[in-house]
DNA sequence: CAAAATTTTGACCGGTTGGACAAACGTTAG
DNA sequence: CTAACGTTTGTCCAACCGGTCAAAATTTTG
């Protein structure tokens, strides 16, 4: 058993510092396309300081993408079955629509790693990811067996939640140039809420 | 007025054969983290003989950009007027995500040009997209206010449409690794069409 | 305070990268 | 055949990049 090394003060914060501006970094040009240099200078300190704290960039990284795995599957986590089915999952979409609003970094640098072929979380999600997806899957099965929503295929429902909310994340600076300087303010995160919840729960059906 | 240089035959032939090993170098590895030599590599050719062809690395993926820009929205181009609103749509639809189970470089290497910020693309979304999406959505406006389809945003509309198709060229490592070997086949664009049908005509409500 | 431990820095290194260039090679037309 | 033109290659370079290292500066501890 090895418990997390121990770490002074200084160290904790000079982590965090560095892994925030890693964020920035690494979430506007991927891996390869950032260097150290602008990680250091975006934590305001020297290339040979930062590497005092992460021996490797890829290490920054790592460390990068194990936290943001745990936050980012969190919404999905909480989806169960208590509760009015539509209702679950109009929460679930709104929750990861503000995750694309309060966390575009993190959104971006997921679709960064998967773009590159998953490279380094392959067996997370072949193994963490696909476990949780089946079980959730597997829930709104029992939702559809219940007659409680549509018969569809759940596993491209998930799908379909995760596209359309990150697409405000990962395609922001699309989403903006098509609105619009009036239409790509702050409420374009409220015009999607309100049309993503028509979508899955109305669809585009006139009403009669 | 300044036609386009004329060519030899041979520098017709490979600038195609380097734009062709471009595109797959540049979707898997995006703009910096793609290597001339890499290029020139799957080429079949010599670093200095690819820059014979293509002065810099940025005239590679400027050209490669310019094409891809043109089929790319020729999916939305064909959206009209004539016809029934809700078969057109779902032709739409069906038409973009064929471009993303033929095309998922071309979707790939689109995606890194918008999540890097679009630094090389951006008049052209400002412009020539944005007038696009903006005469399409009228177009569906009128269809709204004609009672043919239930009244929502038609932008978002749109951007969901491009998200949830685009996503299983660009996010296709997570999908196949979600829906397993056996589920993850070729079959999987099938059971995103029909779920994609399903969803954006009717949605997730029960059918009583 | 002084010794010990931690943090910061400047100088440096080997490998890679985008690109230049001239020489060699091949092709075509007179 | 040969001169002109187009193509290919080997060599080279300067900038950059990830990372090392020893020494200096600072902080912590006894």
């Amino acid at each position: 058993m090895e418990g997390s090394p121990r770490r002074t003060r200084i160290q904790q914060e000079k982590r965090e510092l560095i892994l925030e501006a890693a964020l920035e970094v690494f979430s506007a040009n991927g891996f390869r396309g950032s260097t150290i240099d602008q990680i250091a200078e975006a934590a305001g300190m020297s290339k040979p300081n930062l590497l005092y704290y992460f021996r490797r960039k890829e290490d920054i990284h790592e460390t990068l993408m194990q936290r943001l795995l745990d936050t980012w599957l969190a919404p999905l986590r909480e989806l169960d079955d208590i509760g009015d089915p539509l209702t679950e999952l109009r929460s679930y979409i709104r929750r990861k629509l503000e995750m694309a609003r309060d966390f575009p970094r993190e959104s971006r640098l997921f679709a960064n790693e998967i773009l590159q072929g998953a490279p380094r979380i392959m067996p997370m999600l072949e193994g963490e990811l696909k476990t949780l997806v089946d079980e959730k899957a597997n829930v709104v099965k029992g939702w559809m067996r219940a007659g409680k929503i549509a018969r569809t295929d759940p596993w491209h429902l998930i799908f379909s939640i995760w596209a359309t909310t990150q697409h405000y994340a990962d395609f922001d600076v699309q989403v903006r140039a098509v609105l619009g300087p009036d239409r790509g303010g702050d409420g374009r995160f409220e015009d999607a809420a309100r049309f993503l919840e028509q979508l899955f729960l109305e669809g585009l059906k006139p009403k009669e």
